[in-house]
DNA sequence: CTGAAAGCGCTTACAG
DNA sequence: CTGAAAGCGCTTACAG
């Protein structure tokens, strides 16, 4: 049997009421008897019951996170960032994978809600208008996580991608790339319009202008990648830098683009997108943009503890900097 | 204000005990009666409290998981087995990251309890004989993940990585490597251990030997490997393989060789330990073998969740297949 | 088939 | 400084 409160109460012969607040640590409790308590506490070996706990306070000290996939290290830094975080501040965190379907998405959040989340992190490719009407009715705080809300009344910690996009680009241009290929998330996307848009403003204040043909969608991965660059090399098109929307795409587009014969970057350039540990340790070295994923994590936590525990109701944007990283593929 | 199961009773006309038989799909409800109050449901928004739930029928429905570091690739994969089949089951996971500290487990494995989880998953390099005691005395029902019981009194899922060391340095002998060198990890454990003895069992038995000075200790990830390699390097001996403990440090080590002009495989063979996707997207492609992470992970889940759902007490050791998997740097 | 009531293990005003 | 008691939101024997 499980020792609770009482059985600590009559160990120490004292009311549940004491030994609670020798529990959490409430000053006005005399020394020796807070002694005596603890020394029960240890005899007995009681753990106080979180549930019975939160039930009464009204509070969980958890968070939720919804992530699409947390096996992604596109996602798995993030979560990084958020545990850490929660680690400091005495939160746990629940997780749940939502594999990018909004059916998955709306069971976690109604399973979040439930257990009764604090605070509630979305992370996510998209936030469609309903998921974001829902999000805005949940009783729990939510902060959205490299997504952004564009009707603006929840709070969310983000990267500029469109403007990194533009910097990449304009990068390229200033190299004397001029005929460009851009690989999209065939499943679209807050990141891949971003990155689009991005490009297509830099070429356009060069004068230059982006082939539709050679926006070329597929899975983002590196077998997608591998695809696209396949495709690509198979429209026989005049191309000299491909732009990719993550750096396991670019891994696979080299990878293609060397099987035949194309040599990266003397014959094309290839970019990548958020930078990846392994991008520095491939050959040859993938030129990306650095996205401060666990940071975006760590803030997004940090963010939504503040929510919960002040009555901090205003919506708040935070946008993260971010870095070209050039090395050795473009 | 939330609405709970009161304010759904009121709607409906009917006792809280009503309420909750339909929420929990008790049959014996009229059909009206349910009716009713599924429409009642519906217009006041009603969410269970599982927290409240919980506390009364003595079950979270939640597996907490001790992980030493979710954004390491090697865990991220169990816990996505371990998430996917909570999935099915209707449980939760409570992530807890370890960071190989002993420290950090015993308060991790104390807030899970506190926080009541139904079972926990124990995922780290090594078990302490302490903390082996302390898991078989927790309330909450254990397994281990890739992790051995010496003594044998707690349920694990594992691999043989002694037995698939021993394949795979009895293919690089097969293939006639004689002078083995091998990357160690620096603070030991479990896994470590058992690589070294898989491998010198089958150089015993070609009547070969380790040289001592050849065990070198790193970090291990890729950093490591490309440290561990120029050590190597530097002792000047003659190697023909160097066997590494998992496949970003082979990707460090091989990095390293061919900085040095020492062509991988012609020079020196190097071996991974654990295929991680981009080991077959990198030049050389990396030989190693293949674990079932996340097959671990969802076994260990599926377990956990049995062990939590029917009295089954007995502790049971699954042991999971490995595969060698060669490619180009053997 | 339905409801009144006890109880899960805590916390916290309130009274002393 | 300490304790008795109410109550957090549910479930479930028990009685009808």
């Amino acid at each position: 049997m499980k020792v609770k409160i009482v059985d600590v109460a009559k160990e120490a012969n004292v009311s549940v009421a004491t030994v609670s607040r020798v529990v959490n640590n409430i000053p006005l409790v005399n020394e020796e008897t807070k002694e005596r308590v603890l020394e029960a506490i240890k005899k007995t070996g009681y753990k106080p019951n979180a549930i019975a706990r939160s039930l009464k306070i009204q509070r969980t000290n958890t968070l939720g996170i919804m992530i699409p996939d947390i096996s992604n290290p596109l996602y798995t830094e993030m979560a990084r960032g958020v545990e850490d975080i929660c680690g400091i501040y005495n939160y746990n965190i629940i997780l749940s994978n939502t594999d990018f379907s909004p059916d998955k998405e709306k069971e976690s959040l109604d399973v979040l809600i439930e257990k009764q989340c604090d605070g509630i992190i979305y992370i996510g490719k998209d936030l469609t208008d309903e998921f974001q009407e829902i999000l805005k009715n949940a009783p729990s705080e939510i902060v959205l996580g490299n997504v952004m809300d564009e009707r603006g009344d929840l709070s969310s910690v983000l990267i500029d991608n469109e403007s990194a996009a533009y910097d990449l680009a304009k990068r390229a241009i200033e190299k004397g790339h001029k005929n460009f290929a851009l690989f999209t998330d065939r499943d679209g996307g807050f990141t891949s319009d971003k990155i689009l848009k991005g490009v297509k403003k830099a070429l356009n204040e060069a004068d230059l202008s982006l082939d539709e043909e050679l926006i070329i969608p597929g899975n983002i991965n590196v077998k997608g990648g591998y695809a696209m660059m396949n495709k690509l090399l198979d429209s026989g098109k005049d191309v000299d830098i491909a732009m990719t929307m993550n750096d396991q795409v670019a891994l696979g587009a080299i990878r293609a683009a060397e099987e035949r014969g194309v040599k990266v970057p003397d014959d094309l350039a290839v970019t990548g997108f958020n930078d990846y540990w392994l991008s520095e340790w491939v050959n040859p070295e993938i030129t990306t943009v650095k996205l401060p994923m666990y940071d975006i994590g760590a803030i997004a936590a940090r963010m939504l503890i503040k929510m919960c525990e002040a009555d901090e109701k205003e919506s708040k944007t935070i946008t993260c900097p971010y870095e070209i990283v050039e090395r050795q593929s473009m």
